[in-house]
DNA sequence: AGGTCATCTTGATATACATCAATTTTTAAC
DNA sequence: GTTAAAAATTGATGTATATCAAGATGACCT
């Protein structure tokens, strides 16, 4: 059960299967339709959420109504307001389906306690952190280094079933650009 | 011994005296003078740095030769190429001492091993990359949604320690700036 | 199919900020 | 303390990209 999941957990700790079954048995398995909020600030952040099928953004709007689109996640990846989640505070973001989507839920308490009786988990989340923090910590730096034209295309290297699936104006939004100005770059490719 | 360090690591998970003894028999302590390089691109990266006092940048240097940098560290935070140290790859930053400096380095391998030992460690570790992560995404967001001027005094609220001890240019370059912007900046203000 | 709403494109104008160049101020070295 | 080097400032100009506005295309609903 959950394939995809088992492969995405022995990908960077290799579990036993009662491990992997520790784990399943947590999740809980539902289906949103597009433009959902899984989340909205001041909600009490109490899960996570992996995506079996479809594809969400997580967003924040600032004081001046502008948003700003922190992450997107499709099949296999994990969304949520992890700030929130980790520190136990109100979200600040908005989470939403940009399409139908089927999602599993891993609420922060019973990770918790997963964590005291099998430590193993602690390091997949570790792991898992990790690789997040570099993947922002590239992103970072492509805005630091790069136009807008580069930054562009080095989304659609890095994140190929993205850049076909999500809408010009969310792609510019993360890119820090205007629609026009990507239309305009793609135009020019 | 290390009574900033002993508080550092009890702001976040409560160890007991031994636990702390185990883990600070690991650290190696240096001195090394202003411009000393720590790290250099194509190095193995095996040990990552606590600062007992200074102050050190690390930078990335990209094909065009332009310079980003990508955090600072004084007294009470650590550095490294965080990316090359977790996933046992080469350098691929520069870390370099702003200051003269007094350095506590962490081995990897020691500290995989104590994640073995004390799992509590694991616990640690996972809680700073959090914070680090949250961190990182909110200087994402500032670059997304301010403009210079803003950008800096958030720069100047978050860390006014740093503001006071670096020079311009690499606060400008932290920033995303040139240094006569930055100048300009804080003559308007 | 037809109509409505969402999304994308294209052009004209405006602006924040970079770049270049020259000068002043600060720091470091002997 | 004098000189050299590094860092910061200031002004003039250029450019990438935002913004504004209008129209074209595409998707979705009954």
């Amino acid at each position: 059960m959950y394939l995809q999941l088992q492969s995405h957990l022995l990908k960077d700790v290799d579990f036993n299967p009662e491990e992997i079954k520790a784990f399943t048995n947590l999740l809980s398995r539902q289906k949103f339709n597009k433009k959902t909020l899984l989340l909205q600030p001041g909600d009490k952040v109490t899960k996570e959420y992996y995506v079996l099928k479809g594809c969400l953004k997580a967003y924040y709007i600032d004081e001046a109504g502008q948003d700003h689109i922190i992450q997107f996640a499709i099949e296999d990846w994990w969304i949520s307001d992890f700030e929130a989640f980790f520190n136990a505070k109100p979200a600040q973001l908005y989470v939403e389906c940009l399409e139908d989507s089927e999602i599993l839920s891993l609420d922060k308490l019973d990770l918790e306690q997963l964590y005291q009786t099998i430590p193993k988990f602690e390091r997949f989340f570790r792991l898992k952190v990790t690789k997040a923090f570099v993947a922002l910590r590239n992103r970072v730096l492509s805005g630091l280094q790069n136009d807008s034209k580069a930054r562009y295309k080095e989304f659609c290297e890095q994140y190929p079933d993205l850049e076909k699936r999500i809408p010009n104006y969310n792609i510019a939004n993360y890119l820090g650009m205007s629609p026009e100005s990507l239309s305009r770059i793609r135009n020019s490719i």
